[in-house]
Order: structure tokens, then C-alpha cells, then sequence
DNA sequence: ATTGCAAGTGAGAATCATTCTCAGTTGGTC
DNA sequence: GACCAACTGAGAATGATTCTCACTTGCAAT
């Protein structure tokens, strides 16, 4: 597949990024991609991610925030999966055949499995601790 | 919880909704909504989704075509998950003990998880059929 | 190297979902 | 029945993403 992209300066500046970091936001990605090339736009991130996304290299996801993270396709399962702290945001990848195992389920629901998300949405060990202190505090409101 | 929420009118004919179709964008649930009370606006609807979701009663979705979809909390795991067909959109809801499974293996890994979020994609029994009908036909481009 | 053409690009306008503002309404309390 | 806080509708504002347009680049045939 990746052969028959025209892989220009830019699109390969915004997917090596991407290698390299992944879950990146379109303006991160821009901050990035401007200190290999300062002249790139907003719009070329954009239409980068746009052609890497019709040809199943990248994948976007949202976490709530209201915009998208991008980072590489898996090529190995199709699949992704994250652990979100909904305290301080730190988005953390997970691997593991638990997600194969999900997909085998799925295919007893008749369901012909191309890709699967997991997002987990939690506290991350950091945080949880915090909580924990904080929330022994709270007992008198 | 519920018992502290002021509920108007427009909220609970929101919630209501919500509660006999889940998975609804804010377009859809307005529409539905003023088959009951044809005076709702847009951001009524949006500002009772925001109340509801701000006390964990409902929470959006992101499916990858740019705008939410909103459900009702599921109280007993606070998860839910979802097979998406790609190809006609349609979305059903699944349940499971494997979120528990997928929990636990969250919680190895030191992350204190508060909801789980699963989305398969992929191709319902109806178009993967149809797929693979068009598959045998295509094989000479 | 030069020409021609398709695809790529920057800048900013346009779009679309969602949120905010403001002025008017409602509900419960005294 | 007056008051105050919370609710609401309408439309403006916002923010992420996509589109438009005029200019550039890259490669093919010459």
C-alpha cells in the first residue's frame, strides 16, 4: 500500500512525526512539523492526515476534548488502545491479545471485525494517589 | 444522585428520549424532542445533555464522523461498548462480561479505571454479506 | 534544460458541531 | 403577588476541521 503514496517532503515529515510520538493533536503535530519546516500550514497537517486516514496508515481518535488525536495504524491487529487519566489528561497505549479476544467474540455477534478501540478512562497510578489523600481529606465537605 | 437534579420539563423529556433509543446524535434527539414539545431549541437540548453529563447520568460518543452521540450511563460497570458498521453506520450496543475482564487487566496495570469505552468496527451481518458479493464480482477491477 | 500538467501547498474563508450571551420566562418561596 | 435564581429560545461566537483559490512543485515527454 504505503508504495503507491506519493510521498511528498511534507506528508512524510508529518508521518514520521507521528512514528515517533503518535496521539498527537493537529495543532502539536503543527508546533512539530514547523521546527523541521517552518513554512508548513495548518491546512497541509490537516490534508496530510486527511490522505494517510483514507488509506488506513494513520487513524484519528477523540478522547472528549472535542478534537482529534492521531497516531499510526496498527498493522499488526487493526486495533488500538489507551488508557485516558481524566485527571491530567497523560494518554497512555496499551497492548495485549485481549483486544484479539474481543474480536472473536464480536465475530460470534456476526460482526466481521476491521478495527476495534478501547479507551479506558481512569486515574493513572500518579493521580490515584493524589485522590486517595484528597479524598480522606473531603470528609467534612 | 438523581434525586438532586432539578428536573424541568425539557430535561426529562431529554433523558426520556434517551432512555428508550441511546446512542443519539444532538440533531436527532432535537428532532424527536419536538415531536413532544415543538418550542425546544438546539441548545436546550445541548445544555441538558451538558447538565447530564457533567453528573456521569449520560455520556457522548465519537464514532469518527465529527459530532457525539449521547447514552445513558450504565450504572452497573459505567461501560459501554458498540459495534459500528462502516459501511451503513448503523451502531448497536453490546454487553459483556469482557469489560469487566477488560477492567481488571486495566487495574494490573495500576490504572484505577472509572469507565471503559469499546468500539469495534467493522461490517454488520447484513453488509459483509453484501461484501463479499461484491468482492467475487470485483476481481477484475 | 524547457514545457506542460497534475498534484501539492499557504493563507484565509467557509462549515459544522457545540457553547455562549442576552433578554425574556418560569417556579418556588416568602 | 413580588422576588430571585434557574431555565429557555434565538442567534452570535467559538474552535476544530475542510474548502477555495492562486501560486508552486515534481515529474514526463521533449
Amino acid at each position: 500500500m504505503e508504495q503507491s503514496m506519493r510521498m511528498t517532503k511534507r506528508r512524510s515529515l508529518v508521518l514520521d512525526i507521528l512514528r515517533d510520538h503518535g496521539h498527537l493533536d493537529a495543532y502539536e503535530l503543527l508546533a512539530m512539523a514547523r521546527k523541521k519546516d517552518p513554512r508548513i500550514s495548518l491546512a497541509t497537517v490537516y490534508r496530510a492526515l486527511a490522505y494517510f486516514r483514507e488509506r488506513d496508515v494513520i487513524h484519528g481518535r477523540t478522547f472528549g476534548e472535542g478534537h482529534s488525536h492521531f497516531e499510526i495504524h496498527d498493522a499488526e491487529t487493526g486495533s488500538h488502545a489507551h488508557f485516558v487519566c481524566t485527571r491530567c489528561g497523560k494518554v497512555r497505549e496499551i497492548t495485549g491479545r485481549f483486544i484479539r479476544d474481543m474480536e472473536a467474540l464480536a465475530r460470534r455477534e456476526k460482526f466481521s471485525i476491521s478495527r476495534a478501540h478501547l479507551d479506558l478512562f481512569g486515574l493513572c497510578e500518579e493521580c490515584s494517589k493524589k485522590e486517595s489523600r484528597r479524598n480522606s481529606a473531603r470528609r467534612q465537605g
